[in-house]
DNA sequence: ACATGGATTCGCT
DNA sequence: GCGAATCCATGTT
């Protein structure tokens, strides 16, 4: 498989987050490999976004959201959660796709195993559906805040083979962000219509 | 130095 | 539908 370069990254996060749906999240850990169909994304924008981290200019933690696209943006949410963020935009114009669902489809077990080493989350047959689960699925924690997907050789999004899954994309306000004002009705959530694999209602 | 609250998830009412 | 778990980034004093 091919996986996506850096050009895929450099554009504004509406349009990387919808095209992200139906690509492969592809990790490779020391146990084996996972891979998960991207199901469900969210877009974050710059500093006129009130539900974006970017909303404040720049701070040591959103920083990197306005750095290298490509890059990932690993973030402690609640306390308990590692939410993962791949950083869009070119440099200097912050930006960032937070992946909200996958749908594994290799490397089940160690999953699971993973989800079941955590405290907070039910090992189901919903793996990495939503965005906390998505990461303990995957394995990603916030060592990886800052690590290259385009580059890498523990993280990548490839592109499927098959191309005739032909999909209609949903697109509806973001979930969670009640407090971003005038920004709360964008239409930012992405999700493949009908899937079961989807974080909320 | 302190107070506030959140890009979530699950279990109980 | 609601609240607890849990901690740190950010804004305020």
């Amino acid at each position: 498989m091919e996986r996506l370069n850096r050009t895929f990254f450099e554009r504004a996060p509406e349009t990387v987050a919808k095209e992200l749906l139906g690509h492969i999240l592809v990790r490779k850990t020391k146990e084996g490999v996972i891979k998960g169909t991207i199901i469900e994304t969210e877009a974050y924008g710059d500093i006129n976004d009130l539900a974006s981290h970017a909303r404040f200019g720049i701070t040591p933690r959103n920083k990197i959201m306005h750095e290298l696209p490509g890059i990932l943006y690993v973030y402690l949410n609640y306390g308990i959660f590692n939410l993962t963020n791949i950083i869009c935009e070119k440099t200097g114009k912050a930006g960032a796709v937070l992946l909200r669902s996958a749908e594994i489809i290799e490397g089940l077990e160690i999953a699971s195993s993973h989800l079941k080493s955590s405290k907070h989350v039910k090992a189901n047959e919903f793996l990495a559906t939503g965005p906390g689960k998505l990461s303990i699925a995957f394995g990603i924690d916030r060592a990886f805040n800052g690590l290259d997907i385009v580059s890498s050789d523990q993280i990548s999004i490839e592109i499927p083979k098959n191309t005739t899954g032909e999909f209609d994309i949903i697109e509806k306000p973001r979930i969670g962000i009640d407090y971003a004002d005038k920004s709360k009705d964008l239409p930012w959530r992405f999700y493949i219509d009908g899937n079961q694999y989807i974080s909320k209602k």
